[in-house]
DNA sequence: GTCTATAGCGTGATAGAC
DNA sequence: GTCTATCACGCTATAGAC
């Protein structure tokens, strides 16, 4: 909302905004060769090259978008985590990164899970510039995991850099699938922290905890 | 192999699979709609004009990709369901549909894993013409669930459409993660089958086996 | 079957009026 | 800040020679 802020200033901004949200959506729908400026600036209720007072580029744009997705879902990811606190349970910041990054995924989707659908169709300069970004959240991930392994151990031939991948797989691609109707991005994270709570900890803290064979140790 | 046709046909036919080829990992690679007809041409050493002996339309050679992924992915799948013969343990049809489907997205990867990323780029009449085989290999493996439902009981909390979609998506993104390096389709499937066994099933069958509830009546 | 040549169109981007 | 007008280019697809 931020009140305080210069009219002018925030009359441009606004402008911006509506550009890029409405380019975000359309790479989404679309892809991103697909969608040409007029398209955008028709969405916007704009002429093409009046774009071009508020972006460098097509490329310019898009970057952007890119950015505005993979920061968002380490930030919302990182921040589910901070507000457990400094000692929390490692298993517990796993199931809050779980939750964050499928809200995220399904909240801001045009950014977030339309950024995962363009990778591949952006010029390679703008991806691999991504890709760091990206490789600074998957070690934020392993982190996590490499916590849990340490302190409740992990289930016999579990791998926890493939866990990672698989489970992030999950999330991201709910969002492909044909028929998510009915099912919310809580359910969704939810069910795959379940899976991952029986399936892959030496420890699950669901279920009988009786147990006598395979002593867990760390 | 089918020795017996025409070596004319064959010769006709042998372009067409390189230009089909060459094709599915340019697009694989950079998107549908930035992979010109010229790249295409180049690729397989011919000029643009001429590959329209072969093909109708760029439209209708995406198609056909799109077609040959789609499909090989089911047929995998069924055949390695249909080699447990008739009266097999719905879990033992799950791990072998694991293991094609992973196998096949990793082999065969222009097609099969292209397939999923060029989906959103295609015109709206192809997509929806896809959307439809896609749905019948979902159903497919949906009856797999059921009977593992039936029969072994799924665990509390897990709800069978939510574990197709969550371990389809686990599989499908493996491709497209940073660093797949090291571990083999293989060992990708084997993982997310250990994963599920214990961590969906009601009986699961590695970990140990004294239970006194829930018999496992197959 | 493959070539050359080209038609017809849409694109990203720029320049300058207002 | 947004507009109009336009340029230079690349694209899909076609036509006809060989």
């Amino acid at each position: 909302m931020a009140d305080g802020e210069t009219k002018t200033l925030t009359k441009s901004q606004a402008t911006r905004q509506a550009i890029l949200h409405a380019a975000a959506g359309l790479f989404h729908e679309k892809g991103y060769a697909a969608v040409s400026l007029r398209d955008i600036a028709d969405a916007v209720g704009m002429k093409t090259g009046s774009l071009y007072f508020h972006f460098d580029s097509k490329e310019g744009l898009v970057e952007e978008i890119l950015t505005l997705g993979t920061q968002g879902a380490m930030e919302a990811s990182m921040a589910a985590v901070g507000a457990l606190g400094d000692g929390a349970d490692p298993v517990d910041k796993l199931e809050a990164v779980f939750t964050a990054h499928t809200c995220f995924l399904h909240d801001a989707e045009d950014f977030a899970s339309g950024n995962l659908k363009m990778l591949q169709q952006v010029p390679p300069a703008i991806r691999e510039r991504h890709v760091r970004q990206e490789r600074a959240y998957a070690d934020y991930v392993s982190r996590i995991i490499d916590e849990i392994s340490a302190t409740h151990g992990l289930a016999p031939g579990i791998d926890a850099s493939i866990l990672r991948m698989l489970t992030f797989g999950a999330m991201n691609w709910s969002i492909s699938w044909y028929d998510p109707k009915g099912r919310t991005p809580r359910q969704i994270a939810d069910q795959l922290m379940t899976l991952v709570r029986r399936g892959a900890l030496a420890a699950p803290q669901s279920g009988p905890p009786a147990r006598s064979k395979k002593p867990s140790k760390v």
